[in-house]
DNA sequence: AAAATAATTTAGACAAACCTAAACTTTTAC
DNA sequence: GTAAAAGTTTAGGTTTGTCTAAATTATTTT
């Protein structure tokens, strides 16, 4: 059984490799965690004691077989309860992440199945990301970066990869949430901005930074 | 703000001071809390410190008002929680106070407010125990022990004083639950059990022990 | 291919929450 | 009213997870 701590460097581990392919390092982790390099450092030569990450000193940490196992069932956890605040509980997506950080680390099987069988396993969670199935399986949907769009080129949000209020809120603010239908109407060379238009009224200039966070499908 | 220790501990003094009257002694803590007694005197000395507790060396510890506070909040969440996993999970009342026990230290106002709404603001638990208010009022009802009750004497049950898994699921083999039309067939002098009939079919003889955790309302 | 810089690890500390063993109070028994 | 027993606290450790400062390794520059 692992602790809090431990999920959440597995989680982060798992998140910053991309899924578990890319060694990741102690700076990147770090900064994640919001904890000094050090601190990293002991953590990984405990979760490599553990067989939960390979761990090569000075060349990043991997997870195992086992740590990938346990990095998507604590992902499971977050985006079920996810659901849950924002189907049954009325939070808006800016809200759940905070709560959702705590409730993953709750200890029950059987809370979490009775709990995605209560939301009708749901598929995604707020932020269109694909919650993993019970037996540990990740779905992944065929979609595109906002900034990889061309002029005149449309999409549908399915995604959003920050889960920082001020962010979300910030998309609340110009209208852009799961569902909306987007357009380039023009793209901005100087800084690679683009301008967007949203369900086919009002329109925006998004900066790349933004660009990069949202994803879209075909519509 | 408080660790899960500090909350269990607090709870701790809450129950066993009778909701803050009496002084709490170091023994009685470390038998409930299942630690060593010099680890409660540590406790006792930091919570102190915090003037969440009145604690006089050798001399037991109370609850400040602020301490009574803190502990109908956790107490409010506990019972909350459980409501929640009986009535929207289908968990059986044996099953819910280990997960409750973790729940309830999830830091959230918005998160609990919306749970209690989301639940239509219940007023009692699982087990009949009342879930304090949000202004942390707590309603408790007149109730007796079922061991005070006399030969033909009835009562319905609307609370049971142990949340032991093994204790519940010794209620639920003799069919005993809350609701249950209980009356006294037969006293047996020799140990204070009762011959006790469960809605007005087949009778159980429950010994004084358990006697004295379940309480009944005038039918 | 050094030298400089950046990244990472080790060493040594600290707070929280626990422990055992020893010392100290309070209570109970005689 | 003392002595034994019971209850409680203190002293000194351990583990977990963090930190700062110093040492080490890797990478980049010249
Ligand atoms: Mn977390
Ligand atoms: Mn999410
Ligand atoms: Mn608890
Ligand atoms: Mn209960």
């Amino acid at each position: 059984m692992q602790s809090t701590a431990e999920e959440n460097y597995i989680k982060a581990i798992y998140k910053l490799s991309g899924g578990g392919a890319a060694a990741v390092s102690t700076t990147a982790l770090s900064e994640t965690l919001q904890t000094k390099p050090a601190s990293v450092s002991d953590m990984l030569r405990k979760l490599s004691a553990k067989d939960l990450v390979h761990y090569v000193k000075y060349h990043g940490v991997q997870l195992t077989d086992e740590g990938q196992r346990v990095a998507l069932k604590i992902i499971r956890k977050h985006r079920l309860w996810e659901v849950f605040l924002v189907q049954k509980l009325r939070f808006s997506w800016d809200e759940v992440h905070e709560v959702a950080e705590q409730m993953e680390h709750v200890k029950s099987e059987l809370l979490i199945q009775r709990l995605d069988e209560f939301l009708g396993h749901p598929r995604l969670d707020p932020h269109g990301d694909p919650i993993p199935t019970e037996a540990g399986e990740l779905r992944e949907v065929e979609q595109r970066a906002l900034a990889s769009l061309n002029i005149e080129q449309e999409g549908v949000v399915c995604r959003v990869k920050d889960s920082q209020p001020a962010f979300l809120q910030y998309l609340n603010r110009v209208g852009i949430q799961i569902g909306s239908q987007l357009q380039v109407v023009d793209k901005i060379p100087y800084d690679n901005s683009l301008e967007i238009s949203i369900d086919k009224s009002k329109s925006v200039i998004l900066s790349s930074d933004v660009l990069e966070k949202i994803f879209v499908i075909n519509p």
